[in-house]
DNA sequence: ATAAAATTTTAGTCTTGTCTAAATTATTTG
DNA sequence: CAAATAATTTAGACAAGACTAAAATTTTAT
């Protein structure tokens, strides 16, 4: 059995290596963890000693296939807490990845499953990142960063890149939510910002690096 | 903010302090918990430090006014968890008390607040144990170990004062459950064993241990 | 290509919560 | 009431997980 420690470790590289590549350097682990660089050292060392990394002094890190099932058993479980606070106890999507981290690292698979198929198998969170099954799939689908469209593409928001609740807030301010339809209406190349008609409301102005974390659909 | 190794303690020192009276003797803690009676007094100087219970070498241990709002509050979490679990995920009575054990730790009063809502505020857990509102206070309601019913005396069950699970599964094998009702067909006074009459079934003969630890009112 | 800078690891400590064994205090019993 | 027994506390140690400072290695830049 995993200690809550070492489920943080094994998350935090898998989702280091889903962002930015493998081998998983010492440091972005410390950073993504507010931790020390000496300490994910040390708890590498472990995970090693148990088979859930690869690693070798100086060189990163990496899961093994067994360390990658953990880490997407954690997801599952994370997103599905999402789920269960937004859908039925009414928290706002910008309010729950705390307390999923918390209710994650709760050690019952059952648990899991019952809380899934009570929110009727859910295959998106309320960022609309996808919900492993139970054998740890994930559900794809074609979905673009708002940054990639051209002038006139229309798109429906699937999701977010970012679960900062100070930049879900600022997208609620502009009426921006999953689900929402849009239509580029003009582009400024030389700082990629881009004027876009969202919805029934006044066309807003969205900078690249707000458009690069909003995932959209083409309609 | 507790620990929660902290609040284990707390809650165990509520538990016993209702069941037997105060002060609480370290060893009983100790058993509990199943710990050591040294790490118990190591515990208990801590939260004697913190102000949360009162303490002297060798007398045993109570809890203060502040002690014992928290431990409150543990009681109201693990009661709320447990509703969910059984109303929600369809658990059965028998099952939840570890997860609960664990679910309670999770630090949010906001989302017991508002899981108590989703399940419409209910006052009595799936043991029909008292849930505190969240001032902690709880609903009183006249109640009787079924061991102090007399020949011909009906009643319907509305607790069990044992939360393991072997025991609620014995009682689930005779039919018994929360909300069934029952008359006291004959006694045996040298014993204390009674022959009852459960709903629809047929008449069983019940222990005095067993007896005492249903709790019924009267009908 | 080598010096400087950045990254990673090691060494040594600390805190929390636990343990066992030994010492102390309280309780029970003859 | 004193001796035996039970309960509790202290002392010393350990494991997990963290930290800082210093050393080792890798990467970058001149």
């Amino acid at each position: 059995m995993l200690t809550t420690s070492e489920e943080k470790y094994l998350k935090a590289i898998y989702k280091i290596s889903q962002k930015k590549g493998i081998p998983v350097a010492t440091n972005d682990l410390a950073e993504e963890l507010s931790t020390s660089a000496a300490s994910v050292t040390e708890m590498i060392k472990k995970l090693f000693e148990k088979k859930f990394v690869e690693y070798q002094r100086y060189q990163g890190t990496l899961l093994t296939t067994e360390g990658g099932k953990l880490a997407t058993q954690l997801v599952r479980r994370h997103r599905l807490w999402e789920c269960f606070l937004v859908e039925k106890l009414s928290y706002g999507w910008d309010e729950v990845h705390d307390l999923a981290d918390q209710l994650e690292h709760i050690k019952s698979d059952e648990l899991v499953n019952r809380l899934e198929e009570f929110l009727n198998f859910p295959r998106f969170d309320p960022h609309g990142d996808p919900i492993p099954d139970r054998t740890g799939r994930f559900t794809i689908r074609a979905q673009f960063p708002l940054s990639t469209l051209n002038i006139s593409d229309k798109g429906e928001v699937v999701g977010v890149a970012i679960h900062d609740s100070q930049f879900l807030r600022y997208l609620g301010e502009m009426n921006l939510e999953i689900g929402t339809q849009l239509e580029i209406l003009e582009r400024f190349e030389y700082d990629g910002s881009m004027r876009v008609q969202i919805d029934g409301h006044l066309p807003t102005l969205i900078s690249p690096i707000i458009a690069k974390n909003i995932h959209v659909k083409k309609i």
